[in-house]
DNA sequence: CTCACTATAATTGCATACAATCTAATTGTG
DNA sequence: CACAATTAGATTGTATGCAATTATAGTGAG
């Protein structure tokens, strides 16, 4: 009933459903944000600036779980929209601070929309909901 | 307290831990797939294989959630290593059947310590780890 | 039987991810 | 101060993922 080799099956992992959900529902996404003109990643960098805006690469790489290889291509594209400045700092010139166009201000009301969006498409129980979330962060931590 | 912009925090998605959490565990198998000559994504497609051998591109798409623009490539090289074969069906030239190599095969066993090695690393209560699996499958199903 | 339709992979183009390396700026230490 | 060590971003190379298109092979309605 029970074999060496069970660890291996496919619906014995953990790691895979994960895997899976997260790309399915970040697929979801797409629908709502094409509008907008973001892509999935676009769309977390610019969730950030919206809460807080004037922060470094590194911090923005921090909250994202994202380093410089994968934010400076992102970054470049938000530019290259006129959703975000990039400048070096004065006082290090290491540091590159992001800042929140016009434009990219303005976005903050159309982008509303999409949580409510994706709530309504994501058919999960709220129980479910928050058991997910609390675990999911016990991990990150 | 509470703002309308507040569905747009970061810390309010529950897609956003999922990808981090998805990201942050598959890099934690790295260091054991390396050894093995294989990425996540080769690995999960070895799962199938090892499981269920002589199956078609279409199958393995389903089971890993995984188009042809994905599998073609992933394919190509396990096959460089030598670890699968590709071939048509000659009842159907349409379809392209995977079979392992005494190689691929062989593989098994030593991928055995790979579930094992990441099950220490990962810091997770085995009830979390069971209610999250079940909520997992609800929402892929 | 034929031709439109469908199905299966492969290909192409674009956007991540991440490891490894590089560059420039800053910091710590003797 | 001099200089090794560290830090922040950018760059390069490799490997996904997915949408859209293409190529080829089967299928089915008339």
């Amino acid at each position: 009933m029970n074999d060496k080799y069970d660890s291996l099956l496919l619906k014995n992992q953990l790691c895979f459903p994960l895997y899976a959900v997260s790309k399915e529902i970040i697929s979801m996404y797409k629908p709502y944000l094409d509008p907008l003109g973001l892509t999935y990643t676009q769309y977390i960098t610019m969730m950030v600036l919206w809460e807080h805006d004037n922060i470094m690469v590194k911090t923005l790489g921090e909250r994202l779980f994202l380093d410089s290889g994968t934010l400076t291509p992102v970054l470049k594209k938000l530019e290259a929209h006129n959703y975000i400045t990039r400048k070096r700092g004065t006082e290090n010139e290491r540091n590159v601070y992001i800042n929140l166009t016009q434009v990219g201000l303005a976005l903050k009301d159309k982008a509303l929309e999409v949580p409510k969006q994706i709530a309504q498409c994501l058919d999960i129980s709220p129980d479910d909901a928050k058991k997910l979330y609390k675990i999911l962060y016990k991990i990150l931590d």
